[in-house]
DNA sequence: ACCTGAACACCGTTCAAGT
DNA sequence: ACCTGAACACCGTTCAAGT
């Protein structure tokens, strides 16, 4: 019964690649040999098709870009709130959410640091999957600094977390001594001093 | 007496450039128009050159945007030394340091990145100019928390200052209320989690 | 409706040829 | 000894032509 269904149907070329396997090529690619070597070449040899097809997906390359980061901020939601499934006092889950984001940026170094630096000025990631993934974080600093200094406090564990994670990951700790004491160190002494009033 | 010393010494083409000139040039359009615009045909153009000529001074792009860098890590040190002239009490040379930082990467933003985020992979900055850079904050890290844990009290304060300001810069502080007091909030939790003991 | 080759503008870089 | 035009490889992107 090949009728009008199977007429109109038929589709002149299948598709022979997809967004989400665009976007993991995309991600292969950059965990593997950095975001300079994610061009549209390569990403399409991976996928199996020539570079202009790619544009049927994305606008360009930024809007891929963007599509990598934002998968890998939804996968880095879900390991810290996996973290927090082991609870303890806050102060070890505090010790838990950021340690777990030290271990990602430690085997994903390429997409963290596509994640927390701006590759392109006007790119933003939706407001609402970053909330997500700092919601853990926010609820047990609010349990130890109290809700009147929520705000605050979140702001300086983000920052130290934050700034020891890329200082690390630069290799700018430069004179020598236990980085993980550093890092002990540094929780506990924030731990305290947002607790403190 | 056009004789031995004026022939040997007549240039056939006289220098139209110099590696002054070309770093400046990159400087002023990184911090103009972004790391991007920095491309060999820029640079030349605006030290009146063509592109190929800058390869008699800097071996490649990355040479270049290296030594962008260096220059302009060494002008944030002049500025850090000249925050801790006023000096005061340790509490408040910490502030003035780390408010000197910040009012440097909010007026030169692009400059700043680059110098904080590592461009290349393997491209580094010079280790005696980054200890030079850190030796003001190093010295009142000390003060506040005693020899015994001056390298991780560091290492904390500069994770937090280094965090804090790349977030304000990348307008990462979304949930809104004062930065500059979260900012007197975070020296002041941090100048007394690292004296406290 | 997706896929492709051809083409374009742009970029970093090399090199032989000028002076 | 520096400067240049010409050339090359590579990149992102567009588009008309295929199926």
């Amino acid at each position: 019964m090949a009728t009008r269904n199977s007429y109109t149907l038929a589709m002149p070329t299948p598709d022979r690649t997809s967004l989400p396997d665009i976007v993991a090529a995309g991600r292969h690619i950059l965990e593997a040999d950095g975001l300079g070597a994610v061009t549209m070449a390569a990403v399409a040899a991976r996928v199996g098709v020539r570079p202009p097809s790619l544009y049927k997906r994305v606008r360009d390359r930024d809007d891929l870009i963007r599509l990598v980061a934002e998968s890998a901020v939804a996968e880095m939601g879900v390991e810290l709130a996996a973290a927090e499934q082991d609870s303890g006092d806050p102060r070890a889950r505090l010790g838990d959410l950021i340690g777990a984001l030290r271990t990602y940026a430690r085997t994903h170094p390429a997409v963290y640091r596509l994640v927390f630096t701006p590759v392109t000025e006007g790119v933003e990631l939706p407001r609402d999957l970053l909330e997500a993934n700092s919601a853990p974080l926010f609820a047990v600093v609010a349990e130890l600094a109290g809700p009147d200094h929520a705000l605050e406090a979140a702001r300086t564990v983000t920052a130290w977390a934050t700034g020891f994670v890329a200082m690390e990951l630069n290799g700018a700790f430069r004179l020598g001594g236990e980085l993980d004491a550093a890092f002990e160190y540094g929780i506990d002494r924030l731990a305290r001093a947002i607790a403190d009033d």
